[in-house]
RNA sequence: UCCCGAAUAGCUCAGUUGGUUAGAGCAUCUGACUGUUAAUCAGAGGGUCUCUGGUUCAAGUCCAGAUUCGGGAGCCA
């Protein structure tokens, strides 16, 4: 057997010493012809093995440069130095893989995010990408353990579609039709009849309506896969392909959607302290030091950890639509007409307006409801009793410090002909949404859901600041490498 | 898509009112040293100044366009 190596985390947590063990890893590197830092993704503390004088011929000492991969057997024995307890006396050394450091392009020192950006193949290996990708892997974990432990079904929506009726955003048309030379109509526009599937068909840009149809049957379901949207959105937050989390439960109504969005944002961020401390306080330090470099009034009032253990600690702040317009208007921001955008009922907020009343007004993350209906989806549920024209629906969004937006969600409409009549005001065709009007003919009941952005809640938590960073292969416009 | 900014060595960056042979730190290589922590010390190599066109006796430097990147906005998760 080949992999009978111990991992370095392991090693390092234990300090035994005295026993013989096998480690496998890449050099980060080299020092004194004599020391060598062995990182092998487990953990961003590096292992030093120790090889004594003599041990290796001239040749192979020079293969043992930064990148290269190396199995080691030999000692752990309580180390000399001081950055570390334990130490590995190599034995025997061999290196699996050679790395030629003229070409390698991580070199052993600072690099900058846009520079790893274009290594992202390698940039795993440095510690900031191993700390990020490492709770990247915990967050999506809890995911499933959080939803798993409450009873929902995880139900996988179709990521080809030919529901276009959301207009959640641009799509990505799917076909096999030849693109300089299509089949046509007599009329000139495609023919997509003699398309692969029968028809016109996209990738998905949510799996909502798919997810209401699984919990009219299951009661409480979650999706948790790739989402697509072909629009030219370049920032810091958005990519083209990105992972979102969609829960969808009966007998639920916008109350209950509130608490269980708000105890999972906590949940998540709670198991990521408890399994990745390592890992978040080496992102705590790298963002002071981040922080060190810019003006002392753009710096953040919260380290890394400070900020995640205030959101787990505290209640987020609920206030209506129309509450927050009001802190708005009367607000000394709008005041002294500091926001580009005006201020009214109505309006969709801006991201100024969002920023203010999470980082300035309340500095802690709010849950905004009751947006007025003409901003929001046909699916939304109309609340009753609203003012007069001033109709508003059941919607909710979870806006967080940095981030923005981080879930949306509301209580659906249940009542069949309420949606319709919303449906034919907002020109969605009723025929092909048949499927999804079943729901509400065949024993509706009241349900809501919400949509959580991964890669936003995994920047929330890593502190990372561009979204790029925190998927291992982004896509974003003009930009599909690897 | 819009606004602003940037592009010079492998990386991070200097580069004066346009003027001879474009610099530094780190990395790399060579040598020294050998209990080092991004080791240290000495030396060496390394450049189509993003691309295209223009102005000029002369362009890394000025102008126009393109491309890519970064920040912000819109759209949203």
């Amino acid at each position: 057997m080949f992999n009978t190596r111990v991992k370095i985390k392991e090693l390092l947590a234990s300090e035994q010493t005295g026993h013989e063990v096998t480690v496998m890893g890449w050099i980060r590197t080299f020092r004194n012809n004599q020391f060598i830092a062995l990182n092998d993704g487990s953990t961003n503390n590096n292992l030093q093995v120790v090889v004594e004088l003599g041990l290796l011929d001239e040749a192979t000492l020079k293969r043992l440069t930064t990148g290269a991969s190396i199995k080691v057997i030999g000692e752990v024995v309580a180390s000399l130095g001081k950055g570390q307890k334990v130490e590995v006396k190599a034995k025997t050394l061999e290196v699996l893989g050679d790395s030629d450091a003229e070409k390698y392009p991580l070199q052993p020192k600072k690099h900058s995010l846009e520079f790893l950006r274009e290594k992202a193949h390698l940039r795993f290996r440095t510690n900031t990408f191993g700390s990020v990708f490492r709770l990247r892997n915990s967050l999506a974990f809890a995911v499933h353990k959080f939803f798993n432990e409450k009873g929902f079904v995880y139900l996988n929506t179709p990521i080809i579609t030919s529901s276009d009726a959301e207009g959640a955003g641009e799509m990505f048309r799917v076909t096999t039709l030849p693109f300089d030379n299509p089949p046509r109509n007599e009329d000139g526009s495609v023919n997509y009849t003699e398309d692969f599937f029968g028809k016109s068909t996209n990738l998905t840009v949510s799996g909502q309506l798919e997810g209401e149809l699984g919990a009219m049957a299951f009661s409480e379901i979650y999706t948790f896969g790739p989402t697509f949207r072909a629009e030219n959105s370049n920032t810091t937050r958005h990519l083209a392909e990105f992972w979102m989390i969609e829960p969808e439960m009966a007998f639920n109504d916008i109350e209950d959607n509130m608490n269980l969005a708000e105890e999972f944002i906590q949940y998540l961020i709670r198991y990521a302290m408890e399994h990745n401390m390592e890992d978040l306080e080496f992102l705590d330090a790298r963002l002071a030091d981040e922080e060190k470099s810019k003006p002392v009034a753009e710096r953040s009032e919260f380290g890394l950890i400070e900020k995640l253990k205030f959101v787990v600690d505290n209640q987020f702040e609920r206030i209506t639509y129309t509450e927050a317009i009001q802190i708005l208007l009367d607000s000394p921001a709008y005041k002294k007409k500091k926001f580009k955008y005006d201020v009214a009922w109505g309006i969709d907020m801006q991201s100024e307006h969002e920023r203010y009343l999470v980082e300035k007004h309340f500095k802690k993350p709010v849950i905004v409801t009751g947006y007025p209906a003409a901003i929001k989806a046909f699916y939304m549920r109309l609340n009753d009793n609203c003012e007069e024209g001033k109709q508003t629906v059941a919607a909710m969004d979870i806006l967080a410090p940095g981030i923005g937006e981080i879930v949306g969600g509301s209580q659906r409409e249940e009542r069949l002909d309420k949606l319709e009549k919303r449906m034919n005001e907002m020109h969605i065709p009723l025929e092909e949404m048949s499927w999804y009007l079943d729901t509400r003919r065949f024993g509706s009941v009241p349900h809501a859901g919400f949509g959580l952005g991964f890669e936003r809640m995994v920047l929330f938590v890593t502190g990372m600041t561009n979204i790029r960073d925190v998927i291992p292969f982004a896509r974003t416009p003009k930009n599909c490498e690897f």
